[in-house]
DNA sequence: CGCGGAGACCTTTTT
DNA sequence: GGTCTCCGCG
């Protein structure tokens, strides 16, 4: 038996050791939140729930699994059973079991945000939209139709909310979108959304589908519930309906991701809908130092909406956080890297520091700075894994296997070859859709000839590629088949970092041997951000001695000693894009506070003052509203949230 | 019809 | 810096 009291404090054990029925904590940052829902979890199998009855949904795989692998050994059973994961994960798995009840064949493809692009802007070409005065390219149109799906919004009022110049070709829009749901249907696959939305018809449409599954989960736990939307807030009480065991967790002041349609009245309304709701607040604070818990607190109050809560800090007196103004971007790398040098000396150690910022690219001096410097680090941002080129192109024959008709494979997959471009990959296409046996016809003697003879070739070498792939079910075999097949020799005349785009490769085919098929290590693969961290999981030992550089949206959920904040200026954050939509200043403010909240001791807001950005254009910029707001003028000196540390020659 | 080069344009945040 | 588009050559 675990003593839970040992481990746990007053308003934790109280959520761990309450019965059964709906359940919402408000938990701030720092108060143990995620020990809170280890434990009850642990607890619920401790008290006879089968791991198998139980679901928790989170909202990084990350979280989940290193939630999963505490209970683990808390309560020493194998809990290959339990549900866990992010909702598209969860979702992922019950709609491969009853996809066809929706109308797809059960091998559906899950397609990324590169793929549908890709789609939308072929459906742009076929409807012969002119796209003479300002029409949205297709990531744009893929971001309205996403958001509309996301919060159930007609498109029409997305666009008249979000978009308002393009609401002059909204027909046009409309048709676009109409379009790409008959493309994604015909060629049998789901994007993120469809994961969700599939998801809640399943649960909807299908009454007995729900019925079984609501009844198998017993208890279910949610994370992160402030960022949940509307589908899946639905999604959760359609899956409690028979046991009503639906605890939710959330902090409605982290709310960061309303962009996605994330909409934190499901965190404010709960207690309407479950009017039997226990409610519990964690409003003790263990991570920070009384200064910087003050400095967040006085931060998010600048906000209207929110639960009114305070946090109490339980640690001692430390150090001010510290405002430093510099001259440009590299300036502040400069300020970074030897402040890190000095961390280094006073014995921090590397992965206690952590640089956080709003936008991938606002990093970019500071990544060369400390590859000059050579201080270790591991960025959490930029490119995913499976979005980077040679990944999608190795996995395209992976998908092809599984799904001989997948076009967006194909297409990328032909274009490889010397000599086939796009009309040519057109027609080849148009030759296999149309066999009975689609990757039987590519051993037929009209494959060779069915695009002209300039294709050829070209056509002769993917011959050789796929029938060393085609009996093949295992991805490492695949991924060296295709190697040896012409693409390690592509790779060398098209990459200067082939070394290295080769070892993504060799990591993927190690990642790919703890998959049972190749259906489900694309679905993972495809729901997955970072394969290098994965791989780190794995190894059990602690990562490597780096220092992180995150976004503050991924930073969520994670704590260091020693935090960085770059950027903190005017526009960079708030980021002047996002002031703009409805909200905007509040949602951005609530990132500056979790920024803030992630600091265990230190803290650093480094703000530049000259822009290179726009061309060579030199632009002024103040620092952010955020930093402003906290040291009036007029406010005592002795009452100033953080000290200013005063860099050379500003 | 493929392909390479040049130039424009834009860069939020994520599963 | 990266992606998209246009143009002219082979």
């Amino acid at each position: 038996m675990i003593d839970y009291e040992q481990h746990l404090n007053a308003e934790q054990l109280e959520v761990v050791l309450s019965g059964a029925g709906p359940m919402l904590v408000i938990a701030g940052a720092g108060s143990g939140k995620t020990r809170a829902l280890t434990y009850r979890v642990a607890r619920l199998i401790e008290s006879g729930v089968e791991p198998g009855r139980i679901l928790l949904a989170t909202f990084t795989n990350k979280a989940a699994r290193s939630m999963l692998s505490r209970v683990e050994s808390l309560v020493d059973v194998s809990l290959g059973t339990l549900w866990g994961g992010t909702f598209h994960h969860v979702g992922n798995r019950i709609l491969r079991r009853h996809a066809p009840l929706l109308g797809y064949e059960h091998t559906y493809t899950i397609i990324d945000d590169g793929d549908s692009t890709q789609l939308i802007n072929a459906s742009v070409t076929e409807l012969g939209i002119t796209k003479c005065d300002r029409f949205p390219r297709g990531n744009v149109i893929g971001n309205i139709i996403s958001l509309a799906a996301n919060t159930r919004t007609p498109i029409e009022d997305v666009v008249l909310q979000k978009y308002p110049y393009f609401f002059g070709v909204i027909t046009d829009i409309l048709k676009v979108a109409l379009r790409y749901r008959m493309r994604k249907r015909e060629l049998n696959v789901m994007d993120f959304d469809d994961l969700l939305c599939n998801w809640e018809e399943l649960l909807t449409e299908h009454p007995d589908v729900r019925e079984r599954l609501s009844e198998r989960f017993l208890h279910i736990l949610v994370d992160e519930y402030q960022d949940t939307n509307i589908i899946q807030a639905q999604i959760l009480d359609l899956l409690a309906w028979n046991h009503r065991n639906l605890m939710v967790v959330g902090d409605d002041s982290q709310s960061i991701y309303s962009f996605r349609g994330a909409d934190f009245t499901n965190i404010i309304r709960f207690p309407e809908k479950y009017p039997d709701a226990k409610i519990f607040k964690l409003e003790t604070n263990y991570r920070s130092t009384r200064e910087i818990l003050h400095l967040a607190n006085m931060s998010i109050v600048n906000n209207e909406h929110q639960f009114q809560k305070e946090l109490r800090a339980v640690r001692g007196e430390g150090i001010r956080p510290v405002f430093v103004p510099t001259k440009d971007v590299m300036q502040q790398a400069d300020f970074v890297v030897q402040r890190i040098d000095e961390l280094i000396d006073e014995g921090i150690a590397l992965p206690d520091i952590a640089v956080l910022y709003r936008a991938h690219f606002h990093s970019m001096e500071l990544q060369m700075e400390m590859v000059r410097r050579g201080i270790p680090f591991e960025i959490r941002s930029g490119i995913r894994f499976f979005e980077q080129a040679h990944i999608k192109d190795v996995t395209s024959f992976m998908r092809l296997i599984v799904n001989p008709l997948d076009e967006l494979a194909w297409n990328r997959i032909l274009m490889l070859y010397h000599k086939i471009g796009e009309v040519t990959a057109r027609k080849v296409w148009h030759f296999i859709s149309h066999q009975e046996n689609p990757l039987g016809a590519v051993f037929s003697e009209d494959f060779i000839n069915c695009a002209g003879r300039a294709a050829t070739p070209g056509l002769t070498g993917l011959r050789k590629t796929l029938k060393g792939i085609v009996d093949l079910r295992d991805g490492a075999a695949i991924i060296e088949a295709v190697l040896d097949g012409g693409y390690r020799h592509y790779l060398k005349e098209k990459y200067q970092d082939t070394a290295s785009r080769e070892e993504d490769l060799g990591q993927l085919a190690a990642f790919s041997l703890q998959f049972d098929s190749l259906e489900e290590f694309l679905s993972d693969l495809a729901l997955m951000t970072n394969i290098a961290e994965e791989r780190e999981h794995e190894r059990a030992g602690r990562g490597d001695d780096k220092v992180v550089l995150t976004t503050i949206h991924q930073a969520k959920g994670l704590e260091w000693s020693v935090v960085f904040m770059i950027g903190c200026s005017e526009g960079k954050i708030p980021l002047a894009r996002a002031l703009k939509e409805p909200g905007g200043e509040d949602e951005e403010r609530r990132l500056f506070y979790v920024a803030t909240t992630r600091a265990k001791d230190q803290l650093y807001f480094c703000h530049t003052a000259v822009d290179f950005m726009k061309g060579m254009r030199r632009r002024l910029l103040d620092p952010s509203r955020f930093i402003k707001e906290l040291a009036p003028a007029y406010a005592d000196p002795g009452e100033f949230p953080f000290d200013q540390w005063i860099v050379d020659d500003y």
